[in-house]
DNA sequence: AATCTTGTCAACCGCGTCCCA
DNA sequence: ATGGGACGCGGTTGACAAGAT
């Protein structure tokens, strides 16, 4: 039992109304479940009251919305979740409950958190601003390809085989990420694969919206039946559905195609892509 | 073994918006 | 039209754990 409110130099009945702060009890948690399963949630003033819990409609809502609610993912985010992040992120920035709506189970808190501790890190890391154009460049050209790569390695060991016999890019395992140019073709394989999980039809421009990623998806031949991709078109023009599952990266099919010209990597044909620096300090999905 | 540093995440806070009387 | 309460969101904090020294 850790932090219950202050009461030193209350009276007893003083102490008896004050509201308390700080962690939850399991007693508090129960009883916000068992109430919230009688008489369902919202109106949480009343129903801090009602359910005898010394707290304040607020707090009550927050702990059943980010942690008590049946319905919550707990554990690390995928390499799905991550991508999903990193581009509803570069589409709406900081709008993390909207973010959160596409991620099921999860919670705004937790993507935030996970932006905060993970990808600002990163950012730190490059020394750059995290919301600047720089940084969403970078996490354009090599952490979402990575991601990529990572989910790819995760869903379909025949696939990984191949990639890693061709030495793909965005593989911080791969001393030969050294010496990846700029805006280098390779670079930005994965991320036209990124369009390619469309599936069986081209990937349109009402499925990824305009300003997303890059201005105009390249030209990607069909999928492999195994790719079973179905992007479903929101009311805002961005898409949703992230089956993962058989999952498939052809990761030099689309390079020929891909115009690298409207991909903004060359701001990173700088000091830290020309060497091993990215390679080496950023973009470690070990530590992701 | 002790101390320090760093990372994680639950929880709080302030503010803006919505809704209703 | 407006004032107040409820709600939701994003920013921030702080406790704790794990790792490093």
């Amino acid at each position: 039992m850790a932090a219950v409110a202050n009461s030193v130099g209350r009276s007893p009945n003083e102490e008896d109304s004050e509201l308390r702060k700080g962690p939850w009890t399991l007693d508090e948690d129960t009883l916000l479940i068992h109430y919230i399963a009688n008489h369902g949630e919202g109106h949480w003033n009343s129903l801090a009251k009602c359910a005898g819990l010394k707290r304040t409609g607020k707090s009550c809502r927050l702990r059943w919305l980010n942690y008590l609610k049946p319905d919550i993912k707990r554990g690390n985010l995928t390499p799905q979740e991550q991508l999903m992040i990193l581009e509803l992120h570069s589409k709406w920035g900081n709008r993390w409950s909207k973010i959160a709506q596409h991620l099921p189970g999860r919670t705004d808190n937790e993507i935030k958190n996970y932006w905060r501790t993970r990808v600002q890190k990163q950012a730190r890391q490059l020394n750059i601003e995290s919301n600047s154009k720089r940084f969403l460049d970078a996490v354009r050209c090599f952490w979402m390809p990575t991601l990529l790569q990572k989910m790819e390695q995760t869903s379909s060991r025949t696939s990984s085989d191949y990639l890693t016999s061709q030495n793909s890019v965005g593989a911080t395992v791969s001393p030969t990420n050294n010496s990846v140019p700029s805006g280098s073709p390779k670079v930005v394989s994965h991320v036209s694969d990124y369009y390619s999980l469309a599936g069986n039809s081209s990937p349109s421009h009402n499925s990824l919206s305009s300003d997303s990623l890059i201005s105009q998806p390249p030209q990607v031949p069909e999928q492999p039946a195994s790719s079973s991709y179905a992007f479903e078109a929101l009311d805002d023009n961005y898409y949703v559905d992230y089956d993962m599952e058989g999952f498939s990266l052809d990761p030099v099919s689309e390079i020929a195609s891909f115009d690298t010209s409207q991909f903004d990597c060359q701001m990173a044909g700088n000091y830290w892509t020309s060497g091993s620096y990215m390679t080496d300090t950023l973009w470690n999905m070990e530590g992701m």
